[in-house]
DNA sequence: GCCGCTTTTGTAAGCGCTTACAAGGGGGAA
DNA sequence: TTCCCCCTTGTAAGCGCTTACAAAAGCGGC
């Protein structure tokens, strides 16, 4: 592979390889030394190992992204946020998938320690801080996306669902809507949702009209969709995510309701579908990218002995065709 | 960090660090020391340093992967695929986004190949092989998915973009279809999925409608139907992905034209909202789980001196309501 | 012209692991 | 019992790089 080393560049510059290495590395060397070294380190192609770097330092220039499912559509983003600021500052990433599963998330990490990361960022649910440190002696600066850890003193990034979930829940109120039903979600997020849909309702004085249970896919929201329609009573649907917004809009059709006149819906996401549907769907946009970059920027300030505070990110409601003023109950 | 190396492990079990390498690593040692040291490491807490391991072997046990856009939601499942098979074999892998930026690409399989990744994976477009090649005076083995360089030798997987084009125009002209108009797609997918488009109409003695140019995106599957609307003169549109197909219900929708009675519609990939539109989407599934699986197995293969043969995956045309016998024109 | 100081450079010791090579031990064949 | 061979283990030399420490070199001030 990398056949050039250091000794050779050395040699055809004349020097120790002491001094290569300072050249290259921005230490103490004349100018007229390190501008020949470099030079010859050009022409010569060298190109440094850095595995051979991170034994010697014990730096890898590497931090660990453990996520739970890579096939989300926000995860990319949140993914890209994260590469901007850390390859800018010369670090790699190794990312993986845990699946949610515990043992796999284990292994992981296992796999990334050894691998001498200098930091990791855990993202979505998994195992608790707690477990991890006593499970690893020795763990690197962690970082927290989506994830409990704030009260473990861990640097955490999230979105704020709760609130984010009212203000939702407040726009359809404010459309004259006093019978609303929610589809819930998995997890932490899909708690914190809920949550803040009931603290509306409640501040207004109103009960859920019916609250049923998702499982954030299209399927899930479909299947739940058709239960609520079933029995009725309500005028709008807060659907936990776009993907089970978007099975509400199919069994609505099926049962013959027409969004939004007989029914407005609101979902959370803004995935790139959404603003295509027919109508087009009002949700709440998640500062993905943002996530992933303040993530970033949290890793940075950590390895320079700093302690990042942790932050709630807001979202936008996207106010879309799919609410309409209080219609014919559905 | 992993504070416990092999020299200690060699010492609390009472041999040297040679039988501990051994052992750990399945070389010929007696049954009952390995089995002691083996106890030994487990009580110590001892984990191995790939980046040593790395050096003294002089391999790294990864290999990287550059994408254009980490977004796109096949990508994931073609990562996990990938994923599987390699980290079953004890690869791990690191994964970067080139943004379809040259120079980045160019950067970033130069840290790649600092890392000593033992083969690269390249999804998508980018530089061709001879350019890398070029640039690059050593690389480790190559394996491209949708990607130009099966020419080159180099294995290449990639999904049938022109046969499946044809299908669905296929199926299109067997619901008795005649004026068909399409959305073409970018780079070599688009251009394939076109050409497929085309030689199905050939066949039937026919030509295309009209071709409007999108871009993989829903705002310009939605543009081109907005303007091929405008003309008209077609019953039906086969849109390059389904992304773009979504503009077209959008556009379709606006200008008063329901799907399928007078428009009918064919998409491509698959995506997950694609069964839950309304109608559903008929488009072409694609294997993208089994194009990393592939790929994955050739890196495999290639680093066992083997040489693995490119292969074309097949997509499934999956016939939904979007698709109505000829009605009337648009 | 000599001294002490500040650069600039070189020497060599690792970082944690693998692996040729050699040595020690034990068993079977003679 | 002796010899040979094979199995098991140890010694030590790196892998490519960084970095104390020390030596060399250059400088101004006296």
């Amino acid at each position: 592979m990398g056949r050039v080393t250091i000794y050779e560049v050395a040699q055809a510059a004349g020097v120790s390889v002491a001094t290569v290495s300072r050249a290259l590395n921005g230490g103490p060397v004349a100018p007229a030394t390190r501008e020949r070294v470099l030079e010859v380190a050009r022409r010569l192609g060298y190109r440094p190992d850095r595995l051979a770097q991170g034994l010697a330092t014990g730096r890898s220039r590497t931090v660990g992204v453990v996520i739970p499912d890579a096939t989300g559509p926000l995860y990319g983003q949140m993914q890209r946020g994260l590469a901007d600021v850390l390859t800018a500052a010369g670090f790699g990433y190794i990312a993986t998938e845990s699946r949610r599963d515990p043992g796999r998330e284990a292994a992981l990490l296992d796999e990334m320690l050894a691998r001498k990361v200098e930091a990791l960022v855990l993202v979505g649910s998994g195992l608790p801080v707690e477990a991890l440190r006593a499970r690893f002696s020795t763990l690197p600066p962690l970082v927290l996306i989506e994830r409990e850890g704030a009260a473990a003193g861990v640097p955490t990034y999230q979105i704020e669902n709760e609130a984010a979930a009212y203000r939702a829940t407040r726009a359809l109120l404010s459309a004259g809507h006093t019978k609303i039903a929610h589809i819930k979600g998995l997890r932490r997020a899909g708690r914190e949702r809920e949550a803040g849909f009931l603290r509306a309702l409640a501040e207004a004085g109103l009960e859920p009209a019916a609250v049923a249970a998702g499982d954030f896919t299209e399927e899930g929201g479909y299947r739940a969709a058709r239960a609520l329609l079933a029995r009725g009573g309500f005028t709008a649907i807060f659907a936990a995510n776009d993907r089970m917004a978007l099975g509400v809009y199919r069994a609505a059709f099926e049962a013959g309701h027409k969004i939004p006149e007989d029914l407005s819906v609101v979902g959370f996401d803004d995935l790139a579908f959404s603003a295509y549907l027919t109508p087009p769907l009002s949700t709440l946009r998640q500062p993905a990218y943002e996530l992933g970059r303040r993530a970033g920027e949290a890793v940075l300030s950590m390895l320079g002995g700093k302690t990042p505070e942790s932050a709630v990110l807001p979202c936008a409601y996207v106010a879309r065709a799919s609410v309409a003023r209080k219609g014919g109950a559905v």
